[in-house]
DNA sequence: CCCCACAGTGCAATCGTTTGCATTGATGCT
DNA sequence: AGCATCAATGCAAACGATTGCACTGTGGGG
């Protein structure tokens, strides 16, 4: 009786089952959770004053118009009756809303799972908490870009911040020259038009080599999909201080594979199996290093006696495994910040800019 | 031009700084972003259709009143347009919200970043997707409690869904009392009023207990906060195989100490110190037991030939490191179904009812 | 041939706020 | 005293959709 939301009444599965129709709802209606019983509205408020609800309205957003005692008295009325306006309807009025969209981007659950990218959503929601915005979260699977389109479109969400930008780059541009308020995590590729917060990833990229070339090896290899905008900066990094040293790259240490992917034990197999030397592994994430770490410790190869090991993004777990890995730490505090900043200032229309985080060489353990 | 939203406008500080004034925003104004150029709207739709907007609605809308030609001829047109129905307009109208709130507790970045939790967001975000709902994502510090009352009573989200109940369990009762639409991850406590879904913690306390006492263990240490409700009952389940084992418990092998606390390495470092029998721990969650695992390496002690180590969520991790950890999983995939699946009938105004999902031991090198 | 039923469509009210403008006293000034 | 000014307040029109109800026109049945 107090609540009468329509259940969630898929349409009767059309006879003929059309073999695995795509997503049906394409129509973007249905369920709609109704509000209940209803709630205290600002009409009863200002019945209760005495007032009108203009004056309402003027006084619970402080308008200064309203004298300050009668500012007081309805506030406390609002307080004691629980009443809070209707966002929808203030937006509606409004013509604006107080949500920023942000969506994760990849169809694995791995990639919602990589505690980097997450310590930069929870970076997000406090800023955005900060300055009085919502939070709306889609995961966005590769095959449903166009939810893009409709977050803003819809008017759900004032604008975009978009967390890895994987092969979505050409659609982000499109979007950008559409004049869709965004930003993106990630790494600035050169014709980008839509701007970018991202850590300093060749700086890392090289701290970390450096490091481990300071530390004596000279064999290191790199563990990265090196085609990801960010990954391909870490490289660049590597190559760099690699060339300073003037040690020449191996091509066989140069390994595509990430956490997760069954290939790394494999290729650490294979590699101690013809004895192709190596000395050292710079892993573009933690968690694939921390894999790495496993896979070497198993196979009887100790960390950093025989190889020195380097990750990135200083995950929480990275100072608790055993040995305490080398890293290159992101300012994720900042992240949230600067990916906010960077939002409201496309929105006020100012001309774009890019952030570049500094990256941090914290030296652990597994780097001797 | 283009766009023109408020700037974010902190009103002018008063003068005579109130000394670090609490979050100045206690009106719910200020910062709007306005949603810019003017989008294209159900009237022009209509205009250019030929027909009312009425027939358009409809149309969208997928009413059957409405001829499939015509129903078609105006989806496409729309289509071409790039229109999306505003959903705040639409909602005002219908009364409702496509939006669940999801609540994430807890003032530490610790807490978010587990990874477990996040899976588990994640599993959400993906059902409330498939049901065509949007999810507004709130971290809520301790201190900020009233702002879950906020979320329903301004109508933003239709029901809440509360992630991890830590202190709250008498608010959160409060708040089932007032007819709020909510479900709880976590334990279900005897006099909780809300639907609670969860794991089978005491059972997979129990198996993991009994894994290690099959091994051979009989010095089991727990770790884990088990004032917590769910490391609560995987306590019990550690304690019920320890009696059916005929194995008494030894007080100084429980520790309520959690991954990052750094007394869990001090705690290893006395147990050895003081030559204090143990030859397993259970740990509650994987994360602490990775850090334990780095704790007891570190010391030489190996695993799992002189300690065996069980933790607690399969985190993705937990396959990885060496060697690689005995835990029990939890089912994230359905818990998201089934934390949506109660709300829902929640706000159908069904009995309350809680979902325990199966705890699985999944044995691997950690325990032998 | 008349009437009714009914498929299509449109009118206009409504959802809960905000806000431009008009209105009202009270005040100050000449 | 008369008038302009101004602080408080209210009226009513938006905001962009949905939907009950009334209105057409057509076809079929009697």
């Amino acid at each position: 009786m107090p609540v009468k939301p329509r259940p969630p009444k898929t349409p009767a599965p059309s006879p003929e089952a059309a073999h695995a129709a795509p997503p049906v709802a394409s129509a973007q209606t249905e369920p709609v959770l109704a509000r209940g019983r209803r709630r205290t509205q600002m009409t009863d408020i200002a019945r209760m004053a005495g007032v009108s609800t203009s004056t309402v309205s003027r006084a619970l957003s402080g308008s200064p118009l309203i004298p300050e005692a009668t500012r007081n008295r309805i506030a406390e009325l609002a307080k004691s009756l629980n009443y809070r306006v209707n966002v929808g309807a203030a937006n509606l009025r409004k013509r604006g809303v107080q949500t920023i969209g942000v969506v994760i981007l990849g169809d694995t659950m791995q990639t919602i799972s990589d505690p980097f990218l997450l310590s930069i959503l929870g970076s997000v929601a406090d800023t955005l908490d900060e300055r009085g915005m919502s939070l709306l979260l889609t995961r966005l699977k590769l095959d449903r870009q166009h939810v893009l389109a409709d977050l803003v479109e819809s008017g759900q969400v004032g604008g975009l911040i978009v967390i890895g930008q994987l092969t979505l780059h050409e659609r982000l541009n499109a979007l950008t020259r559409d004049g869709f308020p965004m930003v993106v995590w990630g790494a600035p590729l050169p014709d980008a038009l839509y701007p970018v917060v991202g850590g300093d990833n060749a700086m890392g990229g090289y701290l970390a080599t450096q490091h481990l070339i300071a530390q004596g090896s000279r064999r290191i290899a790199f563990f990265g999909d090196y085609s990801h905008p960010e990954a391909g900066l870490r490289y660049q990094g590597y190559q760099r201080a690699l060339r300073e040293a003037g040690i020449e790259q191996d091509p066989r240490l140069l390994q595509p594979f990430l956490f997760g992917d069954a290939r790394i034990r494999e290729v650490i197999d294979r590699w101690l199996d013809l004895q192709l030397p190596f000395d050292a592994i710079f892993a573009s994430s933690d968690v694939t290093a921390i894999s790495l770490m496993g896979a070497l410790t198993e196979r009887g190869v100790a960390v950093p006696q025989q190889v020195r090991l380097a990750g990135y993004d200083d995950i929480a777990l990275a100072e608790h495994v055993h040995p305490p890995l080398t890293t290159i730490r992101q300012p994720t505090g900042q992240a949230g910040r600067a990916l906010v900043d960077l939002l409201f200032e496309a929105l006020a229309g100012q001309p774009r800019r890019n952030i570049v985080l500094p990256a941090e060489l914290i030296v652990r353990e597994s780097t001797g």
